[in-house]
DNA sequence: CGTGTAGTACTACGCTGTGTCCTAGGTCAC
DNA sequence: GTGACCTAGGACACAGCGTAGTACTACACG
């Protein structure tokens, strides 16, 4: 799992935070204040599809791409890829469990609770 | 916390599995399989420290360096950066707990209720 | 003392990934 | 048909990383 850049982790949270899938159009509205090139925001939503991280589908005349995962699901996964950098993946949990905040510990420990 | 390349990941599992500091020379010599000039361990070992993720002292007229942080604390950095990118974290830990293995969890559990 | 060995600093080059955009060309509404 | 809108594909710059050469310094041994 390899992370994204900065604007295409910008476009990823564009469409994580709708519902509806969006055209390059709507995205790059969404994105305004960057004021990007049109084809700028179709390029990327095109590399963020052809990395996977996308899907599309046809609307009209143009594409319409919506997230091929959840936002949690990709921290997820990059969490996972960075534990599987280690050599003892328990002392790194651990390592982990550590350094998360208290909030949090609890959280994870009301999780790992429910899970069976 | 960025990741590192290939080579600067080999290079800190070298001197990770160590206990003493190492020289560009011993690095390079841990590496012998990949056949490496001697100047190319220097640059990464170099690049390593002004990322901070080295530390040196002069052993006679070289260099001596071993690692700023555990290979653990390491990978632990890495997961929190992960985390970081979500915008619910909760959300976040939740999926990436129900990622892990069985035993993991159970590992992650034990160390949970021994923090309080 | 001279010469080789080993060490350092500095510079460089190619490849890949990412941000950025242009140009050329198709399509639909009016 | 003309304009608005869309796509595909190519392009370029910049940064990070793998890789290494050069130039210079210091020590050890014959």
């Amino acid at each position: 799992m390899k992370g994204l850049g900065e604007l295409e982790r910008a476009v990823m949270e564009v469409l994580w935070a709708r519902e509806e899938p969006a055209t390059a159009r709507e995205v790059g509205r969404a994105l305004a204040d960057r004021d990007l090139a049109h084809t700028t925001v179709m390029t990327v939503l095109d590399r963020l599809a052809k990395k996977g991280f996308l899907a599309r589908e046809r609307d009209g005349r143009a594409w319409s791409y919506r997230p091929a995962d959840t936002r949690e699901g990709y921290v997820a996964e990059l969490m996972l890829g960075a534990l599987a950098l280690s050599g003892d993946r328990d002392a790194a949990l651990a390592h982990f469990a550590r350094s998360v905040t208290g909030d949090e510990a609890a959280a994870l420990r009301r999780v790992l609770e429910n899970l069976e």
